[in-house]
DNA sequence: CATGAATGAGTATTCATTCAT
DNA sequence: AATGAATGAATACTCATTCAT
């Protein structure tokens, strides 16, 4: 689809420089010139820079929930394996693409638009879901899942966020897993 | 000392402005009124926008790590007190100033200048040397201490971030010490 | 042509502002409005406000100097009314529009770049290529053509600059060229 | 005297730095680190920057004049020996110091001061008055001394103004002083 | 007299956005 | 639909000048 095609080279083009650089900082004509498209052609598909930009941002977490949403709907997975294939997805998430980008600048207030919040809140939902799972299933053990469940992104996100380099994502993903795992084990 | 006076009411004037609204929104001429100076002495003291935007998140972040030093100093506290202690800190950092700033925004790359690592490298430290003496003292168990260090920052801003008129310090302190510990109680 | 075509406007506009104030206190926006172009149109044409000063300037030296080579090169003259020719040349040039512009400042040193060294240069030798002829022809006796050539521009210049409504070009012309002949005539 | 010393500290101080750069680009603040005194006693001798601009040429300007009124007031010389004395200062004035000056800018309207006016005017009807002197005594031939008078600051200012290194004073004076004397020896 | 920290009016420059082609 | 030349609102930064010490 031609329509489609351009408007993903926008983003890709735009993920790319807004990983690399503050958003006051990338020039819209960098992006169109990256893009391989006019400076124009933006405006057909975003409304503004900053539409632009979380699109961009929007497309990142949209992949990253349906990788999730497909581990959490795995019916030969136990909650244990579900959080430790979800620390996983994230480490690779933060580790990746969003490293970059949020450490670089989340310039705007993220939008306070309900598309954001309903999508952050699915989020962990989904993982709090897990937990109260494993915690039925007397497996884990939490009094407040929802609060733990806001623990494991940022978990990874610091341990993902700097140094990336350096970072060995296969062992994060199991040392997280299983500090996370400990964690909800334990008797409180 | 009067220019220490003119500098600290630039940099709370300066504090305020950016943790409500993204950096290119902040005026310099807002911060000038705000602190009460002429515009031209913003730059008697900082060399640019984006000096003074750095130099209110390190001064944030100093007075941060010095309080965690003193929590690490403290001798009549056992590794898991300082622990607990810690996270307390770090939940009160980021619910209270950092919430809202980093929310709105680490707009610049985070200046790859070596005071910054440093200053990170010395946080993470510190938990890093907490956690081996408890693993020393045979109270805790972790393969990678300097993982977990970066997990715990990472796992009270997750925490934090969002929402904070609906976070209450005190539990989500309780509730994230008792995490942390279980997750380094086990045998991994 | 469109392009060339606002070039101009905005050098006539320059041109204009900058003869009547110096450099600092002509203002681009001032320079846009005479051209009837938007601020920012100056940018695609020059790079700064200093490039377009000099651009000015080039253009009407360089004008001048079309001029002066279509006389060196007119084979129907002998150097006595090529020089008389120059001068009037000359005095044209200083009286109606650098005249203004010189005086009002040549705020920049202009002569870094090569194009203004060799544009200089190729006027000096004009002059002193025909000087050299008269000597061959034994119309001159100049010891140093080269110093003379030299004299030439500075002498009307001199004459022209200031009060320049009280000067009559025709009467200055015939007197300086008759002056320059005659330091050209005699046996040194 | 303290208080001349101090002038005369800043004057050479702005006559170095004018000489160097445009006008606009020379700092007042440059200038009183230049001539060690504070900035704030830069205003208890000139009223302005223009001020002190215009001082500086003043300056130079009234040295040079007091030379050729020395020269024009010596009965021992005849016309032509006062012609050749005055080409000479005015050569060593352009080559060693208003060369620079002049060229990198007289930036502002050169002021319509009557100070200024009177000055050049008595530059020119000096020369004037030795030109004249020298056609009542038979020696020289001019229709127009006034303008002749104009032409000779002119002409030595267009053959030392540039490549000054590359310039040998005693030629030039040499040399200037003959074609001047030559342009007006002849019957006209 | 001397100072230099403080000032803020003044302006060059940038860059998101538009619209004629 | 696609373009990119043209735009001008928006803003960081400069620097001559002042005045409390």
């Amino acid at each position: 689809m031609e329509y489609t095609d351009k408007q993903e080279r926008i983003l890709d083009a735009a993920a790319d420089l807004f990983a690399r650089q503050p958003f006051h900082k990338v020039l819209l004509s960098d992006v169109a010139r990256t893009a391989a498209v006019g400076k124009g052609t933006l405006y057909l598909y975003f409304n503004s820079k900053e539409d632009l930009y979380f699109a961009v941002l929007y497309r990142e977490f949209d992949n990253l929930l349906t990788r999730l949403k497909g581990i959490a709907a795995d019916p030969a997975l136990a909650p244990d394996a579900q959080l430790s294939a979800i620390v996983g997805e994230l480490a690779r998430h933060f580790l990746k693409k969003a490293a970059n980008m949020d450490m670089q600048g989340v310039v705007l207030t993220c939008p306070s638009t309900d598309d954001w919040r309903l999508r952050r809140a699915e989020l962990l939902a989904l993982i709090e879901a897990i937990i109260r799972r494993g915690v039925a299933m007397g497996m884990f053990h939490d009094q407040d899942p929802r609060l733990t469940a806001k623990y494991i992104p940022g978990l990874l996100r610091g341990a993902c966020h700097f140094e990336p380099q350096d970072t060995d994502i296969e062992a994060v993903s199991r040392h997280a897993a299983s500090f996370v795992l400990q964690g909800l084990a334990g008797k409180d």
